[in-house]
DNA sequence: ATAACCATGTAACGAGTTACATGATTCC
DNA sequence: GGAATCATGTAACTCGTTACATGGTTAT
């Protein structure tokens, strides 16, 4: 259902492709909602059926042919009437903390990697996040921003993937910190999970 | 793939049948893996078949049934094998970002409701977690508890959650707070989302 | 030359959600 | 008398992931 309505919400940019959304979502909409190109592909074949955007075929000379799709009225009004109703409460959804579920059951220095691993993955993402947030900002304040700007959406759901990615890499940090105390002092104790 | 691992690892807290799982899924794994009654008892019957868990019937007067599964030997060396691994990188996901996203398509008090649902929702989730984290620490400081103890994982993913809720609370009243600002600012202008 | 980019999908599979089904017992 | 608890599932469906398939063009 919200991959739908994300599609929708990102054609409020402008017309794209299917493969030009799927770059969005890349860039842009990633923190906000996941997909993968077949499934903006299907989406968007969808949403045409239902009349909620309309395509049109792009002929090209030395680039295949594509399809631009853009939001009509149809569309934005399926989005207004979507927008303001509630969502299901979110949650974390992290394989890390089935790991950490069952880290007592070996030497906490085995599980360092993995952790080292899953702190690069945070840190490039939370610079990618201030690199969109520097664009969006462009040197004001963040005050100035939601104050003035015309459109401060993008710039809500960007702030909470931020957080987000800052608080994570905070508490694989502290994770980390945690099991190499536990290495020290554990060393030649064996692990239990009792 | 981590539904699996989920439930061996709540296994290691001692055997348990369908129902009692299903329970501690939602009082103190919710955090690290949610999952429904139904799947739990497929993953059962799947882990036994693959010899992972072991399950004896319980006969019962004055109630139904049941049965029993416990971790054997087999499983608890699945989970260690695994336990180590590399965990996939973990996103927010959640609609109210897709919400966020289109938010400038209507006037900011319309949206206000379904936010403030959302605050209840976090609020007591978060209170949720705090009563889980004080059964853990028992008057203990965190430090004290993560130093001494001899199991820390559930901790450790506990915290996660915790964090999470804290900081999602914390952004639904920044956002609730933005709306209401530019609702009193651009009471009688026209929503845009040029 | 080789990689990356443009451009669009299909097919199979795995995971998660919703709805439905049953039935005795104990607590309020 | 009605709700909650114990106890276990099946069936249909939706959503997401992985693998596969194609083929020209531009940048290094």
């Amino acid at each position: 259902m919200a991959l739908k309505y994300a599609v929708l919400a990102t054609l409020l940019d402008g017309e794209a492709s299917g493969y030009d959304l799927a770059k969005r979502f890349d860039i842009s909409v990633s923190n906000v909602w996941h997909a993968l190109p077949q499934q903006i592909y299907a989406e968007l074949g969808a949403l045409e059926k239902l009349g909620l955007v309309t395509g049109k075929v792009v002929v090209q000379e030395s680039r295949p042919n594509k399809r631009l799709y853009s939001l009509n009225d149809s569309g934005r009004a399926a989005l207004v009437e979507w927008v303001a109703g509630e969502s299901r409460p979110s949650a974390v959804k992290d394989e890390a903390l089935v790991r950490c579920f069952a880290a007592d059951l070996v030497d906490p220095s085995k599980l360092m990697p993995g952790f080292e691993v899953r702190r690069e993955h945070a840190r490039n993402k939370l610079n990618h996040y201030l690199e969109v947030q520097r664009s969006f900002l462009k040197g004001r304040t963040e005050e100035e921003y939601v104050r003035s700007a015309r459109r401060v959406g993008p710039y809500l759901a960007l702030k909470r993937g931020l957080i987000f990615e800052q608080e994570n890499l905070a508490w694989i940090d502290w994770v980390l910190e945690i099991l190499r105390q536990r290495a020290e002092a554990g060393a030649g104790a064996r692990p239990s999970a009792s």
